[in-house]
DNA sequence: CTTGACCCACTAGTATGCAAGAGGTAGGAT
DNA sequence: ATCCTACCTCTTGCATACTAGTGGGTCAAG
């Protein structure tokens, strides 16, 4: 029997350029299919079958799942398979605490920046992200919100001028987007997030640090409230 | 002409034993010898010189570096080599913002835990490691000194009963471990450091979440202040 | 002496084949 | 019917071989 393929990508080019490393490629394709759920959770993903969907062999397949594997949305199970990670909710509040913790962080420092200039770029940056997620809410677009709320965090971490810390949090985030978007229960909710967003920026501009990372604080453990109702919708994905 | 090998080892068993995945175990190895500086920053680390010293072909070797290059410990050059990274201000700088992050954090969690029995059972476990350290620090024992010191932080961590978060605080750590390991600066810092870890904990036992992060980001901001000295001393290993 | 083209040695990236362990299944003994 | 065993298939872990790109060194031309 012709098995399904795990990952739909254009046949053509089998969705490979030749310009960069085949592994670093697989790898995101990988990642992006579990944060959308075309991987489901508890799903078995071995290396030859991904390997002949791609068209290479299995070692770059293999090197991309590694780095997964490091990640955590992958588990590798010597000698038995691959498994997508299920979720469970200590890892979920784990990410969410670090999330947190680097969240709170960029805020205050940006907050407490003694340059003027740059406190009132990221205002305006932020502003901008801002009134484009009201206009996306009363389009009612779900995606485009949730798109820009991505963008509104990593546009604050930005400014830290740390890149690897806008790496962690967009990581720390992947994780609870894995289980967003298990159903889009964010309509209903734009006006808070948007409120929440609104209020960081206040504090900012204001330069107060303890404001700032309050708002944070407030906004993050908001927004994971939705962990009250998934896991008895969907218990197939959870440990 | 006969190379010197990269790592020091026994070479009965090369170090590697059958019961845990070779990959793994190198990993281990180069991790440890870059942070002892017995591998120099900026010097090249060949995938087959590694091998032929562990007895291993270059897959385990190379899934290794892969690793490494995550934590950024080494940084591979496509079809050039791979060498160790060199220190640079903007990237330890950067290791000590997540750093201070996460474990303020994770003090002010533990502050504020309702559980009083789990709040005194940390304080308890810190207090013995100061004791510890008070010793270490008579002795003039260095090595035992900053043993400890790394036993401190990770017993804080470990009271989230978050590993992940215990675990990049380790990595950010050894970033300045390495730094560190430039030269023992250590010695008549005892006493600053003894009282910083000693405020930390007072604040913790009296259940003050502002204390403990303050104290907390004291402390980490002070040892970090070797950086002053060190790039001179060493421009060699500096980018 | 300087400069340029070529060659060669060495690198990491990828392909392929083999080894070894885990787990399901069929079949026989009880 | 139940349990045990042998085996067969699938998995990942590792070894080996090949590809292609980089940089240095050589040597000849100017």
């Amino acid at each position: 029997m012709a098995k399904q393929p795990l990952i739909s990508m254009r046949p053509e080019s089998k969705g490979l350029s030749y310009d960069r490393p085949a592994a670093s490629q697989i790898f995101g394709f990988i990642r992006d299919a579990i944060i959308s759920m075309e991987l489901l959770p508890g799903q078995m993903i071995s290396e030859t079958a991904l390997a002949q969907q791609f068209g290479v062999s299995r070692t770059p397949v293999r090197e991309a799942l590694i780095q997964l594997s490091n990640i955590g949305f992958v588990e590798v199970l010597p000698q038995r398979g691959t498994y997508v990670s299920k979720f469970s909710m200590d890892k979920i509040l784990e990410a969410r605490f670090i999330r947190e913790a680097l969240e709170v962080a960029v805020v205050t420092q940006l907050a407490t920046n003694p340059d003027e200039a740059v406190r009132l770029e990221a205002v305006d940056a932020c502003e901008k992200i801002i009134a484009d997620q009201k206009t996306a809410a009363t389009d009612d677009d779900a995606l485009a919100f949730q798109n820009l709320d991505d963008n509104f965090h990593q546009t604050l971490a930005s400014f830290t001028q740390y890149p690897r810390v806008a790496s962690f949090i967009e990581a720390e985030k992947a994780h609870m987007d894995r289980v967003r978007n298990l159903s889009l229960h964010v309509s209903g909710q734009y006006k808070r997030i948007l409120s929440q967003h609104s209020a960081i920026i206040k504090a900012i501009k204001a330069g107060s640090a303890d404001k700032s990372a309050a708002a944070m604080s407030v906004h993050l453990k908001d927004v994971y409230n939705i962990l009250e109702v998934i896991p008895q919708e969907h218990p197939e994905y959870f440990v």
